[in-house]
RNA sequence: GCUGGAGUCGUCUAGUGGCAAUGACAAGAGACUGUAAAUCUCUCGCGCUUCGCGCUUCGUAGGUUCGAGUCCUACCUCCAGCA
């Protein structure tokens, strides 16, 4: 059973400790996005610097590239990437379920491959048989979404997303039953609660979650942050305190982020940071800015004054302005730097502050200022 | 000087009689939440009361025509060849 200790509590919200095989993570954490074994635009030398303490890789996409048996030959995805810290996967469910060409069935979803078109069918069996040779610490059971918000479209995911997490169970359990005998580190399994914006659904699906006794919860299927609050403190109040909940995909907005761990979230990872640097789009204290508009282009002073990362200790707006005009790759790494940095280090922030009884006005005094516009 | 070719939105370019006129780039702005995203969308002659209307535009000046970026004449500029 995977080991997390909780150091403190504050409501629902808390700080602790997940320990992993390949080291702990101390939490509330922001895990970064490496969907195919890398972050988009940095190294992990990069991410480590910028204290990012866990990455999430994506089961569908080492599947189709370079498959899970690659990387088992190469000693797990963690020494595959050379990232050699605590790592997640996701099972593939959110892509598949993305995907226009995907046949759902009782069975499992078949699809093609976005790159090839070559046929791909994936069950809960073999993701969990895949997310074993990826190797990663922590693995998110098979789930089923839907592109709908109708009631009834999410009952059915639902229902299917807990046959499933049977499914899961049964064959995490007896990969870990072979992993045992053979002396390999332990590979953990999280629940993914879903029910859509439903609250009943939501609590009906972190029973059935609980009830499989997985290692931790991820919570998956939100896409309307604005009724988050409510959802994940009815789901948190339901799963298990001792088990580390997951909130995926979530933490573009800062006040997710907030809101995330004040309803008892954990853990979070999210693509938009990485994403949006690429773009142009970088935090600061003041909310996000288009770092290409025209008037950075005699902004001299750095991107953010407070913000320790690579990018804002080293260069101006001006400059920053100009790599990605002329787009250059340097852009896209300071970028990426600075983002990851902000998040992650937000979200420690998020953490200190439930350590010293100031949550509440770290909250407020980020949020004001971030949305003052708003 | 002669002969041939060419001058279209900031740049390159499409357009050879029928609606300010194609595409790319540049420029300006917006979007992005378990990454088919170094991506996508919008604006891009001027003005207005902007799902529309008015005005002015394809080197310059005339002309033919109901109608000209497109045809004709002259001129200007550039390119190539010949002197």
């Amino acid at each position: 059973m995977l080991k997390f200790d909780i150091i403190k509590r504050d409501g629902l919200a808390r700080a602790g400790v997940i320990h992993t095989p390949h080291g702990d993570i101390k939490t509330p954490a922001f895990i970064g996005a490496a969907t195919k074994a890398t972050v988009k635009a940095l190294t992990m030398k990069e991410m480590r610097e910028l204290g990012s303490q866990a990455i999430l890789a994506n089961t569908y996409h080492l599947i189709l590239a370079p498959g899970s048996d690659l990387i088992e030959e190469a000693g797990g995805v963690a020494k595959f990437s050379s990232w050699h810290g605590p790592m997640f996967t996701d099972s593939g469910g959110f892509q598949i379920f993305s995907l226009p060409d995907v046949k759902i069935t009782e069975e499992g979803a078949k699809f093609k491959s976005h790159i090839n078109g070559d046929k791909f069918e994936m069950t809960p069996e073999s993701s969990m048989q895949d997310q074993w040779k990826i190797g990663a610490d922590i693995h998110m059971a098979f789930d089923h979404l839907t592109k709908t918000e109708e009631r009834k479209d999410i009952e059915t995911a639902m229902h299917r997303t807990h046959q499933w997490l049977d499914r899961c169970v049964d064959e995490h359990n007896k990969l870990a039953e072979v992993a045992k005998k053979e002396g390999k580190d332990e590979q953990f399994l999280y629940a993914v609660v879903q029910g859509g914006t439903f609250n009943d659904l939501r609590a009906e699906s972190a029973k059935y979650c609980a009830s499989k006794n997985p290692d931790g919860f991820g919570i998956g299927g939100v896409f309307v942050a604005d009724r988050m609050d409510e959802m994940l403190k009815t789901v948190n109040s339901i799963l298990p305190e001792n088990k580390p909940r997951h909130l995926l995909g979530m933490g573009q907005e800062p006040i997710d982020l907030f809101v995330g761990v004040e309803q008892g979230i954990d853990t979070f990872d999210c693509v938009a940071p990485t994403r949006m640097a690429r773009n142009g789009s970088l935090y600061t204290l003041d909310g996000r800015i288009n770092i290409k508009n025209a008037k950075y282009k005699h902004d001299f002073t750095p991107l953010m004054e407070d913000c320790d990362c690579e990018c804002c200790r080293n260069y101006n707006k001006v400059y920053l302005h100009h790599l990605f005009k002329t787009d250059e790759i340097t852009a896209k790494v300071l970028a990426s730097i600075h983002n990851e940095r902000f998040v992650v280090r937000t979200v420690d922030n998020i953490r200190e502050a439930l350590l010293n009884d100031s949550f509440q006005e770290y909250k407020q005094e980020f949020l004001s200022k971030y949305y003052r516009s708003l």
